[in-house]
DNA sequence: GTCAACTGGTAAAGCGCTTTATCAATTGAC
DNA sequence: GTCAATTGATAAAGCGCTTTACCAGTTGAC
């Protein structure tokens, strides 16, 4: 059975308002004594507050939603249980979706967080969704009417985000790869719309720019960030006898191309020095480990989580943009060209 | 600005009602001309319904609830995703809560959903849920007032769930490992109290009796699920020369073991014969690819989804069980003994 | 012309809680 | 003894929507 005010009121033989007052510690002239007396109730009856009602008149959820593109990518993973937990921690429940990478997904996503009553939410965006037309977008936002902020992303727009710096980050990869020695390197990107996968598109051409080694588009591959595309990609690569080196916008494409390559029966650690982008866990526990570039989930979020919570305090902040540095890690997979 | 049915109503000039009854497509005598007009305005309006409100009237949210014990074990991720998908083709929205792999976190988080006013739950026990006490477990169910089902677990209690027979699993993998000639097989088993890890120990040892192989309890070592429990294990195991196999209650801790292997340069998979549980999709990518148990994830959660949509939908079904039978999935990760 | 049946639509109560304005009883200052 | 201030508690309105009961006007059968 689910008991609600009145029937704590009604045994308690006080008045409905008298135990909303009690049970959510309000200012107020109760006596101590009736105090005590309604909360051993409340405890008895094993209360709960129906949120529902709580939301309908206080306009306060302590929801905030997350919606990630996929939470299958290991880098989506971590970071989705970084900020449920960090989000419970500063007492907010965090409803999560999955918008399986498309911007419909990401569009229903937000009518339905919005309509359920979230206070703010954390948007990691698909590749769909920079490709959606702006106005649209815009008026998406602005029409929530609840702060909104971009995660693992930067845009033009008017809306806040927190990012990595993805072109510093492919040039310090590419650069590694250079200091080895390798001057063939493929680039495996993501699809072009989505800022992040450009940028480090366009952080591998300046690397090279750098270097003085002459960009070459037949040495760049089109995935999806998916592990899928990565193995889609696998026998394409594989046909360039040139190449030394592979940069690979996600480590997850990599492990596409590593699975593929271990049902070929082909040695693809030992062809090919390998820098993948994320840090994933993953890249620890393969044939040989991966050097990668470190973006830090952990801060990142934390840093997303402080913005949005003061946008909700109603600090009437500016719009604003957070980024971060990249690291590189360096594991085993980039060798001196032989 | 975010509009209501009452805006509506007003410039549609016809009543509160009208419009509810309208654009909830109720039986009624309203003329389609109006009705075409009040659809045409909340489009225009970009009426969003507050579900809170519905919800307090309707008491229907068509949200469920689902909690998992850690988000970070692939194979909680797939299911995950595949949960989310399929509630959203079945018009459910899925609120998603990862507990933290803590008792404390799923009963908050069921306290949370219900008052959030969820149809009913998904929960995947944590290993600390079956140490909990198991009346006030069963009051906790109870009180809620909705259905909710275990995933990936089993109980006596009162309680439906739908699970793999993990016996038969743990079984079918030992006596691949028998097959191969070995006799010291190491088991890494999760803890005691999470009834999937207990049935998985005895299905190892069902399994060595069936071979008249002596259980040796020195050989058996206890990790709890995550990969990081692996890592911590892997020099205790390693100090065994006699052991040439490795049977490990989930694909998670023997990534950790291979983890600390690769740090170490010690060449784990010639060492031992391996066998994994969950076939994670990580266990393609590794050095060797991985023998596992494959439990279909899919599956498993189309069951339940299907069982607790049936009893939202007050279909008194008694409490039910589901199990499913695992399949061993041979890669190459097993070899003869030398 | 009358009355029943139908048509198109609305008023009002209720969902469970919060919050403000108000009330009755007591206290204390002079 | 009077009046203002204080104390302890409540009534009632409102949050945005659903739903039932009801109403006024029109038709049509006889």
């Amino acid at each position: 059975m689910k008991y609600g005010m009145k029937d704590i009121a009604k045994r308690a033989n006080v008045s409905l308002t008298t135990v909303s007052l009690v049970l959510n510690n309000k200012e107020s002239r109760i006596s101590t004594q009736k105090k005590q007396e309604i909360k051993q109730i409340a405890k008895e009856m094993n209360y709960q507050p129906n949120s529902a009602a709580v939301l309908l008149s206080k306009q306060i959820s302590y929801n905030i939603g997350l919606i990630v593109p996929d939470i299958t990518n290991p880098f989506f993973t971590e970071l989705t249980q970084f900020i449920n937990r960090k989000l419970r921690e500063n007492g907010y429940f965090t409803l999560f979706v999955d918008s399986g990478n498309s911007y419909l997904g990401e569009k229903q996503a937000i009518q339905n967080m919005i309509s359920r009553g979230v206070d703010g939410i954390l948007l990691v965006p698909s590749s769909e969704f920079f490709s959606a037309d702006q106005d649209e977008v815009e008026h998406l936002f602005k029409s929530a009417g609840k702060p909104i902020i971009l995660l693992n992303a930067s845009t033009d727009m008017d809306i806040s985000y927190v990012n990595f710096d993805n072109v510093e980050g492919a040039m310090m990869a590419t650069q590694e790869l250079v200091d080895h020695g390798h001057r063939k390197i493929a680039f495996i990107k993501g699809k072009d719309h989505l800022v992040n996968a450009h940028e480090r598109y366009q952080g591998y051409q300046a690397g090279l720019r750098q270097n003085h080694i002459p960009f070459d588009q037949s040495l760049v591959f089109e995935g999806d960030y998916s592990g899928e595309s990565g193995y889609q990609l696998a026998p394409q690569i594989l046909k360039h006898p040139e190449i030394t080196a592979i940069l690979s916008s996600n480590d997850l494409m990599l492990f596409g191309l590593i699975k593929w390559s271990k049902e070929q029966g082909v040695d693809i650690f030992n062809r090919f020095s390998m820098v993948g982008f994320d840090n994933t866990p993953y890249t620890e526990i393969i044939e040989v480990p991966l050097t990668t570039i470190d973006q830090d989930a952990d801060k990142m979020s934390a840093d997303a989580i402080k913005m949005l919570l003061r946008k909700i305090k109603g600090k009437r902040d500016v719009t604003r943009q957070i980024v971060i540095k990249p690291k590189l890690i360096r594991r085993k997979s980039v060798k001196f060209i032989k």
